[in-house]
This record gives structure tokens, sequence and C-alpha cells, in this order.
DNA sequence: ATGCAGAAATTGGTTGGACCATTGTACCAA
DNA sequence: TTGGTACAATGGTCCAACCAATTTCTGCAT
């Protein structure tokens, strides 16, 4: 047996990224950048504008580029022709299970964020954290309980200091999925109220440069979540509720 | 025959997303089912041709349908309402930095995974372990090196063991861009040659139902593989070759 | 000059209709 | 049965508008 070749039809659209990611390289666009609009590019490319629509509408699936009515395309990520995506999808429900299986992702991944930071963070970056961090306590006297924005906040820094941007792109993701929760608590009175001393502590681990420190009270914190996530779902289940 | 209600303001091809999943739930579609055409479902949802095909175009980008012209398009994987959708993008794997990106995610889950196998694992899962420990064993005494099927035989069955599907998911995506450097150790001589003998370890610490243990024997294999890795670029780097 | 409300231009979002290229199917002839 | 052909269905591309959100410019009042 023969093994013919791939051999594609007609593929404008991907020709299109193609030349996109082309100059997107030349005029070395940097995220936030505004690229040409769709009209000049079609006009340019000598395509219709519906092509070119389709093909940033493939880049913008992909998180590539962001789009703003009235005012433009953006770069939102770094472009360049040899680059490799990776969308994964998975089903994952408002269930127990499926929320649990996040967490455990969010774990692994929250543990090893911290230590990077650890290693990594510089006078800076420290400061950083420890703004964040006093932001969040300071919202949590206010209000007597946590504050998933603020807190939300104080995590997205680690992930930045650790200097690897899938952290922060994964974790998002997840936590999209997990905020449902967030905002209904599921019964459990003051949800997330466990974590609270944790996220001092892995400041402190990361600012005395102690990587396993801090990986030790990531996973702390992480457990917090975990007992409070368990606790909603035996009153669910109590309440014969689903 | 459908039940695909009409829908308006300007979130349309959004929206249609989930009124599609909607349908593909309802209608329990499964990968490699045919969905509605084009212009039915344009006719249905009461928007025009233009708008579902950005939808689509959407979900083709992120591996979720494939189009066939001529012939229609057809359910790729598993689609639900609630479905996470995490589209990666990263430079191309040949740099060290990116790859050093991966391996760190890597070690923040494989650590994870070993300890949650050290949880759950039961007799049958330790056997299917044990077994694939051996088989890689084998074939490092054969060839006096790692083989990387055999290697990466025995960690996918931690992930599966697991009980997380998403462990499997997310590092097989992964291993795909990994992989490219397996098979071109980059002048280091027996790549991951150091990381054979915490296989066992990590093994024995599952077996012995050892969590923490077993986290720690992941990050110290990992530890290994970075070690290969600066290695590698420093070859790279005294070379001159980029 | 300055500040600001409103008009105008710009830009992405949507629509309808048209035509092309590929595929699948039904039918016919050898 | 085999092979080909016409035809219909389907995704791919194109065009020319118009809509909606945003930005920019304009001109008036201060």
């Amino acid at each position: 047996m023969f093994d013919l070749p791939p051999l594609q039809a007609t593929a404008r659209d991907d020709a299109v990224l193609n030349v996109l990611a082309d100059f997107v390289m030349q005029e070395d666009l940097k995220p936030g950048d505004r690229l040409p609009t769709e009209r000049v590019l079609s006009e340019r490319l000598k395509v219709s504008r519906t092509t070119v629509r389709e093909a940033l509408t493939r880049w913008e699936g992909l998180g590539l580029v962001e789009r703003r009515q009235g005012s433009g395309t953006y770069l939102k990520a770094a472009v360049s022709r040899d680059m490799l995506h990776l969308p994964l999808t998975f089903a994952s429900g408002n269930d127990f299970g499926s929320l649990m299986h996040t967490l455990e992702i969010r774990r692994g991944l929250e543990a090893e964020a911290a230590a990077l930071c650890a290693l990594r963070a510089g006078p800076a970056e420290l400061e950083l954290i420890r703004q964040k961090l006093e932001t969040m306590e300071e919202a949590f006297h206010a209000r007597a309980g946590m504050s998933s924005d603020e807190d939300w906040d104080f995590h997205q820094a680690i992930y930045r200091v650790s200097g690897n941007p899938l952290f922060e792109q994964i974790i998002s993701a997840m936590h999209e999925l997990f905020h449902r929760f967030w905002e209904h608590p599921l019964g459990v009175r003051d949800f997330g109220h466990a974590s609270f001393p944790y996220h001092r502590t892995i400041y402190e681990r990361i600012a005395a440069r102690d990587a396993e420190g801090a990986r030790s009270e990531a996973l702390k914190l992480i457990a917090t979540v975990e007992a409070d996530l368990r606790r909603g779902d035996a009153n669910l289940k109590r309440a014969g509720n689903r």
C-alpha cells in the first residue's frame, strides 16, 4: 500500500494565518499591540474580508488575539510561525468529581509555581506579591470573609512571578470553571475561610527563598479548599439536593 | 426532528456554540457523527450562515469538529456545554526556555499524580504499574539506555491510576512537544539515564501507600531530567549552535 | 485657549445572496 | 458487475451592504 501525500484542498485562511504570523514577526509586534484592520488585511492579501475573519476567529479561539468592536484587533500573546497550539478540551461538569479533579491539577501546579517563585522572585517581584497579600488581608478583615477577587489576584501574582506563563494559562482556564462555585458556596458558610492564613505563610516562605517550604505551604492551602469542597458535597447530599 | 430555538443579541456566534452544544447532548451525538449542515443551522437558529461558520470555525480550531467539503461537519470529540477549553500556545519547543517551561508543568503534575496514585492504587492497579516498570527495566538493560516508549508507558500508567483523567490529557499533549528532544538528545549521551532508578523508587512509595514519599521521588526524577536538559543546552551553546 | 457635547469616521459583527470546489449518490451503459 | 456520468448536497470563498461599539474630530460655549 502506498503512503499517498496528505494532499489538502483549499486552505486560504490557513495561508492567511501564516502570512499574518510572518507580518507579526517582521513588525515585531508584542502583546497588546494592534494589528491591521480586517479591511486592510483583506485588501493587502487579496482575499475577502470573510476569509480574513475566519482566520482571525481561529486565532481568537486559541487566545492569541482579542477583538474589540469599534477599536481593532489586538495581539494577546506572542506569535511566531513555528508555534505549537495545544487545544485541550475536556468535559467537566458541576459535579463534585469534576471539581475535585480540577482542584487536584491546581494543587500540583500551585505547589510548583510557589516553589519556582521562591527561587526566582527578585525584590520587585517580592514587593508585588506582598502588596497583593496585604490587599487580600484587608479585604478579608473588612468583609469578615474571603474575597475571591483579591484572593485570585494574589495567586495570579505568584503564577506570573514564577516566570513560566503556562501556569497562568492553565490555572486561569480552570479557575473559570471553579468560579461558578465560589459564587454559590453550596451551603458551606465561609467557604475558603480556612485557607486564609496560608497565604501569608506562602509569602513568607517565598520571601525566605525556601522553595520546598513554599511548596509545602501551597499544598496545605489547597488541602483546606479540598476540605471545604468535601464539606459542601456532604451538605448537598444530606439535603438530597441533586 | 430538531429542537433548536432562535436567538438574538450580539454574542451570536458564542450563543450558537452553546445552543449547538445543547443540541449535541440532546441528540446524544458521539465522535464521528455528522451534525446539521451550516445552512440548516443557519435557518433553524435564525442567524446567517456566516455566523454559524464563525462559530464552527472556533470549534474546528479547538479540535472538536472536522469539516469535510462536499460531505459535512463531523464531531471529533465529546462535547458538552460545561466543557473546559484550554488552548495552550507556546513557541517552538526547540528552544531551551520553552522546553524548561513544559518540564516545570510536568514536574508539578507528575508529583501530584504520583501522590494521588499512592492513595488510590488498588491491588490490580498496583500490579499494572509494576508490570510497566519491569518492562521498562528490561528494555533499559537490553539496550543499555533509556527507552522512551517504555518509559512513557510507565508514566502514563501512573496518570491513569491517579483516577484523574486530566493528568493524562495535559501531560500527553505536552509530551508530544517534548518528544522531539527525546529523539535528538542534543549531544547528551544517555539522555534520561539518570532518571532510571527513580522509576522504581516511585513505584515502591506508591506500593507503600506513601503519598508524600511518592511525590518526593517524582520530584527527584524530574530533577534529573532537568539536569540533562541544562547539560544539553550548555552543549549547544558551547558548540555555538543556537 | 479650554472643556465638553455631539457629529463623523473607524472598526469589528452580522446579514443575504451568489458562485466555486469537492463529495456523495443515483442512474445508466457496456 | 463494472465504470462512468449527471446531479444534488455541502463546505469554502467572495461581495456589498448595514448594524453596533468605539474612537476621533469638530465646533460651540466658557
